[in-house]
DNA sequence: CAATATTACGTTCTACGTAACGATT
DNA sequence: AATCGTTACGTAGAACGTAATATTG
């Protein structure tokens, strides 16, 4: 039986509709509609039902999915065997010493995704664009960045700054005029985060002490000290929790930046493009 | 992960060669070694291991195997179930009335067979031809004829006649004069095998008398009452029990009758070829 | 109009078969 | 020489994406 399209359908389920699972699933809708229409009309069984706009899964189909958890646990648990046997070097990755380090580094080492062994190098960009000329490490990740203009690249996501605060500090939305009233996190000089409150040159901003490290800049953030620009991905749990709140300011800079998985083209190695397709995958799953 | 490659990997781990597996599973040899290739390479690691010409399962190829039977257990497990809920019409085969009737009915009627409902009709080659016409049978399963000639058709399997005997009756092998010292089994005015039988036009070959079934003169056959021409399929069991025994004559006519799946052309249902490729992998299983 | 699923169609790339080659007995 | 497995290469078809087309709220 066809276990790709079965497989697709499978993870789909997990999403309120097909057009926000095809996104997750990096495939197109309609490819993705395909695949579940060639299991019902291979087998001539309704797996999906109108509802309205939406598709709902039909009994036939909620048994499946039952059974697939069955199948799919059991294939997952023969590719984390097959990796653990794996003769193939780790994949050596580089990053850049910035704001979203930490970040990328827990999704990378991470007990669920075992799958690949990796092997992590920091620097700055210089350094890690040397290194991948010289073939020292595999890839980098890193925002989008024109050191890198002449490798390959693949996207990983999209993040932007917003600023956080204690729930209590202040409003969740600001006016020009009401900057004057808080004092702003500064972190090390030369940061990316600094550099875009620098440039923001806004006359009535204030800065609280400078800190080192996001882990610093949130606690100062956590004890009322100041409003603090972070990125949207570190922010999302620390708001989830409903310790931080995103407070929205008039006029504030939007940066957005993208993050790319970069490397040598001539990379012709069979495995890498699945280490690739595993990182990226393992980066949507995450954000 | 290659689910594809790794149902490849698996079916061909249960045939002592990939050459003797490519055969059974459809496939060129080559694309079979290309698929288990696959795995090595995308997971780098070693599932077979040279041993003269032949390769042999590692270690940790043999530990995969085992994963592989859970997994596939509950893929075919799936498949089943899909069956057991579709909508789709059984298939109605048509058969015509001839010495491997018997034959063919217990390969389609299986209980290792459910995976598809089929429906049977009998009759001689013109009515099964006008049936398949006029779409009151989907597919006709009978050995290549002018009849069809305008059907599609796939190959199902090569049939042989051969000459079958209890093993105390003669020798395994006769020379034509030897063929006055037995009796050779009569079937019925008009088959196939009796047909042949007269159109041998051997001089000194003489008959018991008529029987009607393949039944009937397996059980003349047994008590030492002569010599039958058998459908080598169906004799291969027989064989093997060693209740019968082959016996090869001399300038007999080696008579090999190809079985053929015949259907119209314009059938558009997509489930169509699926079932099509099932009975040919049945067949190709049983024989 | 926005959000979803479906259909149509052209393109890319995988899976496959054929044929030639290599290795072992 | 026969029997396997491997490599090379061209091709057919599957899988996919884009774009256009329903359908519902």
């Amino acid at each position: 039986m066809n276990l790709h399209s079965l497989r697709y359908f499978y993870d789909a389920s997990f999403y309120p509709s097909l057009t926000e699972a095809s996104h997750h699933l990096h495939i197109s809708q309609p490819a993705l509609t395909k695949h579940i229409k060639n299991l019902e009309e291979d087998y001539g069984v309704k797996l999906y039902e109108k509802n309205g706009r939406h598709i709902t899964l039909t009994s036939i189909g909620n048994e499946l999915i039952k059974e697939c958890h069955i199948l799919f646990q059991q294939a997952d648990k023969i590719e984390c065997f097959l990796n653990q046997k794996s003769t193939h070097y780790p994949l050596k990755v580089g990053l850049t010493q910035l704001n979203s380090e930490e970040f990328i580094k827990n999704i990378l080492i991470n007990d669920s995704f075992d799958s690949i062994k990796i092997e992590l190098t920091t620097g700055n960009t210089k350094k890690i664009a040397q290194l991948l000329v010289n073939e020292l490490i595999d890839v980098a990740i890193l925002p989008e960045s024109d050191s890198f203009a002449h490798f390959e690249k693949e996207k990983l996501f999209s993040d932007e700054l917003i600023f956080l605060s204690h729930p209590d500090y202040c409003e969740n939305h600001l006016s020009k005029s009401q900057l004057s009233d808080y004092q702003f996190i500064k972190r090390e000089a030369g940061s990316f985060i600094q550099e875009i409150l620098n440039n923001w040159k806004q006359p009535n901003v204030t800065f609280s002490n400078q800190v080192a490290t996001h882990a610093e800049a949130l606690l100062l953030c956590e004890y009322k000290n100041g409003l603090y620009l972070c990125s949207s991905i570190q922010a999302k749990s620390l708001i989830d929790s409903g310790k931080f709140q995103q407070v929205v300011i008039e006029n504030s800079p939007k940066i957005t930046r993208d993050f790319y998985l970069y490397f040598n083209k001539q990379q012709e190695i069979k495995y890498f493009k699945r280490y690739i397709k595993q990182i990226s995958h393992e980066f949507q799953k995450t954000i």
